[in-house]
DNA sequence: TTTTTTGCAAATCGTTTGCACGCTG
DNA sequence: CAGCGTGCAAACGATTTGCAAAAAA
């Protein structure tokens, strides 16, 4: 008897495939850059934005232009393989959306460590006050910035002070 | 008996008095331009960005340069009596800060209305979360994107899923 | 070969800054 | 009259755009 042919046999970059799934639904071309500027989020494990993303890309040999790296951004966003939070910046911030995990964050103001959480019970209680509302939700963004473990106790209350007063949400 | 001297007695403009106390404070002055600021903040009921303020200002005879429109609401967010919040657009939304209330927002990204609520048991589940993780929460930014009741209805689909993509948060 | 994408450089937009002058304390 | 605050215009930084050349369908 052959293996259950539903099970995936390690599906080899699942992400790749949704991406040219989406090009080809759009009538979009599936390049190189496009390719390689997937690949290369999807390797790492962090948030990052679009100058860092580029400069790593220069890094591996693919000198892909900003704008290039721009506009793939919004097509990564638009088919939902990629989120967009500034973390309080004002600035873009992006993070690959591995699986369909969804999570808020917690942002420290001293390190800018970026620690997720995913509650559910803050979810329903959310739809919970969209529906008392007559509200529609189709997205969220809940950030909690303060301090972590490792900085609540040297970090300068001043300095503090004037970074929450500059908090992008 | 004289009424009792700590009850106030109808305080003429607290913002105004909190202002002054805060300027004085950092030894900061006390100057026509930062009051019409304020006032005039403080007689809007909604939302509003930088480029509204000064051209709001404009109307009412105050020629105030944009700098100084940026520099004074700087101030009065850090003494608190203004909150910023982007509500999902790239740049910064302010909004007075009236009472010490705090609130979410709910954001209609067909009409781009804005409703306020709180919740405190959202609160205290956000503290919860936070001592789990031995966080120390400082600020917090809930938005909930989606279609109001006079939209949900209406909506063009594409463009919703456009401005999804675009939320800045 | 038709259509889309790319890179470039210029343009944009919100915001910040340096500086000379003006006003507050 | 010593500091701060102001307006101006230039500087900024992230992002977007128009256009001609290059690559994918």
């Amino acid at each position: 008897m052959s293996p259950n042919p539903t099970l995936p046999t390690r599906a080899p970059s699942t992400e790749a495939h949704r991406f040219e799934a989406y090009l080809r639904s759009k009538k979009l071309k599936l390049t190189g850059e496009r390719m390689e500027i997937l690949a290369t989020i999807f390797r790492k494990d962090s948030h990052f934005d679009a100058e860092e993303l580029h400069a790593e890309l220069k890094t591996l040999g693919r000198d892909i232009s900003r704008a290039t790296v721009y506009r793939t951004l919004d097509l990564l966003v638009q088919c939902g393989l990629v989120r967009k939070s500034s973390l309080g910046s004002s600035h873009a911030n992006y993070e690959a959306a591995h699986e369909n995990e969804h999570h808020d964050h917690l942002i420290c103001l001293s390190c800018g460590k970026v620690f997720e959480f995913y509650r559910p019970d803050l979810e329903t209680l959310q739809d919970a006050i969209c529906q008392e509302r007559k509200f529609k939700p189709l997205h969220h963004s809940l950030q909690i910035f303060g301090l972590c473990v490792d900085c609540v106790d040297k970090a300068d209350e001043n300095s503090i002070r004037t970074k929450v007063a500059q908090i992008h949400t």
